[in-house]
DNA sequence: TAGATTGTTAATCGATTAACAATC
DNA sequence: TAGATTGTTAATCGATTAACAATC
């Protein structure tokens, strides 16, 4: 655990070193200097060394970096072996591909349960889970303890419903609701997920 | 037109404002300061005033931003008025679901052309539209010359689907593949979207 | 030991915030 | 005119890069 808050900024490039070791690990390459990783990712081996020393020295002067050990110690930070237990809100176009296409275990998290308030969709199956309705959501939630929601519900619905899951023990929000979740707790963690605004810059880009 | 480039953190922003200004609009507010528009997006007068002068002076001293001529703006700088060919590869569930849940229009694109590589898919409707072999897609781009392509395919088909859609004249990718997308021509744009990244810095905040 | 590469400090760069003169 | 708020310059802050002593 670091001594010091990580900037986010480091934290968001975690998973993208992980993802190179595991790729390199596969290719069974046992070791890896910071410069070498560093021409594979496009970034500068200086970024690199600084990201890992946030969290300790897993390298070794004149040798480099273990690629194994330094995807294991990478996981363990961002808790990839953790089951994570986690509700789905929403079971519309974008909630089924997540709960079907989204690999919740290889990031230390578990589908635990899945709620839509269409009573004609509950009680089907989705991703190997029944489809509760929202009405059983209480119940459930004190019963199964879920400490993270994903919630593809409309965006008008999005705040009040978010409020209430936290009443009920969520601490944390993947949200595609198409809303700024602002909740009045600011220890809960809430990552907004825009996929247009992601399609705008192209956009954007394009008519440069 | 900006004289200069503009920084990617601006134009990220852009999108999430463009967003404010509608909902303003549509609640008949007239007109916005940009002290009152920071409170309400939780970030500060200043750093709006600095990114709205990188595409010019569209407010006025001692009244602040008409809201629906500053959203037009935005709108254009954006492009939202543009319709940008695009075509959408893999129509798996992740293909679907943006397909069908993306509202292209809004963001100044058009989806013209559904492809997948499966026969048994190849003539299903989907969002209204018939799903090509993508056999069929170098004639397609010939006649249709999109510019844009969203790439719902497995990781190691990307990078070979990627040259090959810019020898066909694809400009911008929106990529969903789980590969780092790196292509020759550095003036290809590149949106890699990595979904599971941003579940990953939930993971690793819930377990501080 | 000599060579390589880390861990870490210092320098640079860019982005955000503060301040204020211009002006509606 | 007086008050408000922008546009813009200057100051601050944080993140990235460079440099190098420590050390395997």
């Amino acid at each position: 655990m670091p001594k010091q808050a990580i900037s986010s900024s480091v934290i968001r490039r975690l998973p993208r070193y992980h993802r190179f070791l595991t790729e390199l690990e596969q290719r069974k390459v046992i070791r890896i200097s910071s410069k070498e990783l560093s021409a594979q990712m496009g970034l500068t081996a200086s970024q690199i060394r600084q990201d890992l020393n946030c969290f300790g020295g897993f390298g070794q002067q004149g040798y480099g970096y273990n690629v194994s050990a330094l995807r294991e110690e990478i996981g363990r930070i961002l808790g990839v072996n953790n089951r994570c237990r986690t509700i789905l809100i929403g079971t519309g176009n974008l909630g089924r591909a997540i709960a079907m296409h989204v690999n919740f275990q290889q990031r230390g998290c578990e589908l635990i349960g899945l709620f839509d308030s269409n009573p004609t969709v509950a009680g089907r199956d989705l991703a190997g889970m029944p489809i509760h309705h929202t009405d059983t959501l209480d119940g459930f939630c004190r019963m199964e303890k879920p400490v993270m929601a994903v919630l593809c519900i409309p965006r008008d619905n999005a705040p009040q419903m978010a409020e209430h899951l936290v009443s009920l023990g969520i601490r944390a929000f993947w949200n595609f609701s198409h809303a700024d979740l602002i909740l009045s707790d600011p220890d809960i963690l809430i990552e907004n997920v825009y996929l247009e605004d992601s399609l705008s810059t192209l956009a954007y880009g394009l008519n440069q």
